[in-house]
DNA sequence: GCCGTTTTCGGCCCGACTGTTTTCAGTCG
């Protein structure tokens, strides 16, 4: 049993809860205990296993603990059993559409008996929701319209694209008259690996033309709002943007309210209540008297708190950390001396050994790694035993003739099904970086991929676990593995695990980077590029680290060469 | 249902927007 699963049992209580009408902060009470447990890197099921005490957790109490207990030992929940009796089984699917909360979907059911998406659509299609109680034209064309949003399915979309959406609009606003500061907030700026929207704040002198300039931006499909201090538009790519015009007066406010996160933010202002304060987007207030507003920092020193990384506002156990002055001195960009995981024309990367040696020359690094594919990965032609024994003295002659850089010698060496590795050891030997990785074969179950990997990572050869669940943002979940066991196994071999920076991989995620770093496994940031290019992507590996609370000190190629040599597993 | 540096009972974040109202409910972030 997931925390996942867990946190979903108690969502779906929540869900059922409030389309009842029951007490909205007992239906709170399940939304965070749900979060909670969803958020943790620990397995909860595991900890009821070696009898740890739940009520521990922050939002857990007796009569979840006690939910809990049913649900690891039966595999399910009475009571969510019961709740769903209750109901017509299509409705809490209703709440997943925008604009239609509990109060809707109950309205919608007593009346019309709308128990179903396809009802919802059939019902708005036919105008029957216009002329109930609350509900008119408008209403209705909304609901169609978010019908039509829900079908298409476009929620969220991987970082990388609304980081570069945000960073070219800015850009591009930045040239309207009298702009005198703006920035992305949101998920963006916390760097979050899928971002469902962008918020643009800016400070303008009067007279300043950018909403004007923003409905000329060049990727918008329709301006949805378009006023003096607020408009929001749908991209072509679907992703909706909202533009803001703050006075300076609220700016760090503002910023800060609308990075979020959600959670973040109602930790924040429960402890500025605490304090007789009054927290909100337009600054933080005594009375009547604004103690804080134009800057973000100020925002936090008026609850008397250090400014607190967007990374890390997840009410993930920050704001703690801030008051002891133990929020950790988060890994930056700078920090990186060298990238371990990157391919050539030997295998499936563009270009040769020389020229990804060049460009990461002029990223400043110290040292590379060149590390192709394994046989086993065929549409990519992977290297056997002869050709990596080619490729690692082509790698030598590419490093006589560029100086300035180390090029080391490595590769990518699949981990098979039976766990054994995809070259042998003589061959292995010769390199000087070794990733071990899984690239086939994911239909295994959990405890047959667990000890699959487990194998591979045993192999005294391997340095590196590469992409280690192998998923793919929005596209595929990952094979299934045990990460405690997985952990606990790097840590016992002194194999470093592999923070992959490619933005449609992130992988380890910030959750599992976070619980590999508390138990002490070091960790390798690469950016697996296939192209010099490629090599830029570094960025978005650091940004997953820093959610992961990752320090430099944790990360093996943020040491100088001879360092990281050193800690290479022997 | 959870929680406690005023509390084991009585609170639980705050404000804007929308669409429908004639003073506000519902939803969202």
């Amino acid at each position: 049993m997931e925390n996942r699963d867990i946190a979903g049992i108690f969502s779906q209580i929540a869900d059922i809860l409030d389309i009842k009408g029951e007490n909205p902060f007992r239906i709170r009470s399940y939304r965070n205990a749900a979060r909670a447990i969803g958020d943790m890197s620990e397995s909860v099921a595991a900890m009821v296993r070696e009898g740890k005490d739940l009520e521990e957790i922050p939002g857990i109490g007796a009569s979840i603990a006690g939910k809990i207990g049913e649900i690891v030992a039966t595999g399910s929940c009475a009571f969510l059993g019961e709740l769903r009796e209750s109901l017509p089984r299509g409705l809490p699917e209703l709440l997943r559409i925008e604009g239609m909360g509990p109060k809707k979907v109950k309205l919608f059911y007593d009346t019309l008996k709308i128990d179903s998406v396809d009802r919802l659509e059939a019902a708005a299609g036919k105008g029957e929701l216009k002329g109930l109680p609350g509900m008119g034209e408008k209403s209705e064309e909304n609901i169609i319209q978010a019908l039509a949003r829900y079908r298409a399915g476009q929620g969220r979309f991987k970082l990388s694209v609304g980081l570069e959406y945000a960073e070219s609009i800015i850009a591009f606003l930045k040239k309207a008259k009298g702009v005198k500061a703006i920035e992305a907030a949101g998920s963006v700026r916390r760097r979050r690996e899928t971002v469902g929207d962008l918020d643009i704040l800016a400070i303008c002198s009067p007279g300043s033309d950018i909403m004007e300039r923003f409905a000329g931006y060049d990727g918008i499909r329709e301006m949805i709002a378009h006023g003096g201090t607020k408009s929001s538009a749908r991209l072509s790519c679907g992703l909706q943007v909202d533009v803001r015009v703050l006075p300076p007066s609220s700016f760090g406010a503002a910023l800060q309210y609308f990075t979020g996160s959600k959670e973040h933010n109602v930790a924040l202002r429960t402890r500025a209540v605490r304090k007789g304060l009054k927290l909100s987007e337009y600054g933080v207030f005594k009375g009547r008297r604004a103690v804080a507003g134009p800057d973000e920092e100020k925002v936090y020193s008026a609850v008397g708190l250090p400014w607190i990384p967007p990374e890390l506002r997840e009410n993930h156990g920050e704001i703690e950390a801030a008051e002891k002055g133990q929020l950790p001195k988060l890994i930056e960009l700078k920090d990186m001396r060298g990238d371990l995981q990157m391919h050539t024309t030997a295998t499936d990367g563009t270009e040769s050994v020389a020229e990804m040696a060049e460009k990461a020359l002029s990223l400043g690094y110290e040292y590379i790694a060149i590390t192709d594919h394994s046989r086993a990965v065929r549409v990519a032609g992977g290297l056997d035993e002869k050709r990596l024994g080619r490729h690692l003295k082509e790698i030598d002659r590419a490093q006589d003739r560029i100086k300035g850089i180390r090029i080391l010698r490595g590769v990518e060496v699949d981990i098979l099904p039976d766990g054994r590795l995809d070259l042998d050891d003589a061959i292995l030997k010769e390199c000087e970086v070794v990733i071990a990785a899984v690239h086939y074969r994911f239909t295994m179950t959990e405890a047959d991929m667990t000890r699959r990997i487990i194998k591979g990572i045993s192999n005294p050869r391997v340095h590196i676990f590469g992409h280690p669940t192998g998923r793919l943002i929005l596209e595929r979940p990952g094979y299934p593995v045990n990460i405690e066991e997985l952990v606990k196994a790097a840590r016992d071999y002194g194999v470093a695990l592999e923070i992959n920076a490619h933005p449609d991989r992130l992988d380890l995620k910030d959750s599992h980077a976070r619980l590999a770093r508390e138990k002490g496994v070091r960790l390798a940031i690469s950016t697996d590029a296939h192209s010099p290019a490629q090599l830029d992507l570094m960025r978005y590996g650091i940004f997953t680290a820093r959610r992961g609370w990752v320090e430099a000190g944790d990360v093996i190629n943020a040491y100088p060469l001879k360092k990281f040599l050193g800690m290479l597993r022997k």
